[in-house]
DNA sequence: GTTAGCATGTAAGGAGTTACATGATTTT
DNA sequence: AAAATCATGTAACTCCTTACATGCTAAC
């Protein structure tokens, strides 16, 4: 079974069913989207895309080099050995009927899977592209996960073990003070997508008594 | 070179500066200190510790197996031959003379090596063993380090290469909160920091007051 | 006319994890 | 007597980075 990381495979295929893409292009929105707290390299990227395409969930789609292709020499001189001389040359990539199949599968999942650390942030950036009650459920997953972890923070405070001295101390605060404000950040995102949820279920038949009718 | 990481290294260090320490007690504290944001398993620990003998950093002190020796069996039979059939035996590590030496170069340093992600959480966690100057300069660094990145961030909101939907931009906005509030509390370990300074220079009693600071 | 950015890839290797192997001691 | 925890270690593997290799095109 696939366990891993994933997050680069899911933000890859993500990114490509919003639309086709060629490496670079791919990489920069990438750490864009994933901005800054998340960087992949070429040297990661390309050979993942690689295998994307022999699983079968991508396919390529070499373009011309440049739109505009008046310069000539496309008949290749004398040497053929290589697989192509490499240049400006895009290889642009899009999903398969597979890749959207598996995209689709993983985006449904509300597991440990979609809220851990490592697959939480990607796994929301693609919330445009989740069901509504996959949202829900992965926003919770995280408020419970994240709370378990408060609790074994404090309960290693209330039983210390070996005393920390005061800067240990202080970074031990501030580390707790981030994970707090994460569940709250939380709260709000899990009312806003109840009160969504709300109005979506009310709304085909009857439109929900919200402002009006005072 | 040493570039990397050295994350480790320097916890290892830092912690064994304080007080001798098996790898099983070592790892606890380690990962209390680092606390839930950056766990080793033995796997990472008890090579790394190896290497830290090899090259002469720290050095082992096999101990009786069990420090309460009022059960008996205290005399050890005929032992030593062999490196010690596997068990309850700890093998105690302490700094040697060169180690003591090599931590307080690492931690007179207050360059980039100092102040990125990947390493600052354990240098200010170090801070107790760290001379008010150098504190002063890595707390700096990295605050000029995260105003940097605050730049850089908001211009490429400012300069949208490619819409972002909502989710992704919340995500974002969140990240920039987080880098923002990283920032604020700099700041206020800065002027204790500057407060704690002003106040050592008027009682210059014992520690180090070298350097000029015109 | 040279620098900077676009574009694609490969090879080598570092840093860390999981799973395994072994066994003693404490607790239930 | 079983289960949990203490304690040390190794092997295989994963993920990702850096450095390299190649060459086009735009801008200064």
């Amino acid at each position: 079974m696939r366990s891993r990381s994933d997050v680069l495979e899911t933000a890859v295929l993500g990114l490509l069913n919003e639309s086709p893409l060629h490496g670079y292009e791919l990489r920069k929105r990438l750490n864009l989207v994933l901005g800054s707290f998340r960087a992949f390299s070429y040297g990661t990227l390309y050979p993942a895309l690689k295998g994307l395409v022999t699983r079968g969930l991508i396919a390529t789609t070499e373009s011309d080099p440049t739109p505009p292709p008046r310069k000539g020499k496309t008949g290749i001189p004398g040497r053929t050995a290589k697989p192509m001389p490499l240049g400006r040359r895009r290889v642009v990539y899009e999903l398969t009927a597979e890749g959207k199949e598996h995209l689709q599968s993983v985006l449904a999942t509300a597991g440990p899977a979609a809220w851990e650390d490592d697959n939480f942030d990607v796994r929301f950036a693609l919330f445009g592209q989740t069901d509504a009650d996959t949202r829900l459920r992965v926003l919770e997953g995280r408020r419970t996960r994240l709370t378990e972890r408060l609790e074994a923070f404090r309960e290693s405070t209330t039983h210390p073990r070996s005393r920390l001295d005061e800067y240990a101390l202080e970074l031990r605060r501030f580390g707790l003070e981030k994970v707090e404000r994460e569940v709250h950040w939380l709260d709000g995102l899990i009312s806003t997508e109840r009160g969504r949820a709300a109005a979506q279920s009310h709304s085909p038949q009857q439109e929900q008594t919200k402002k009006e009718r005072g």
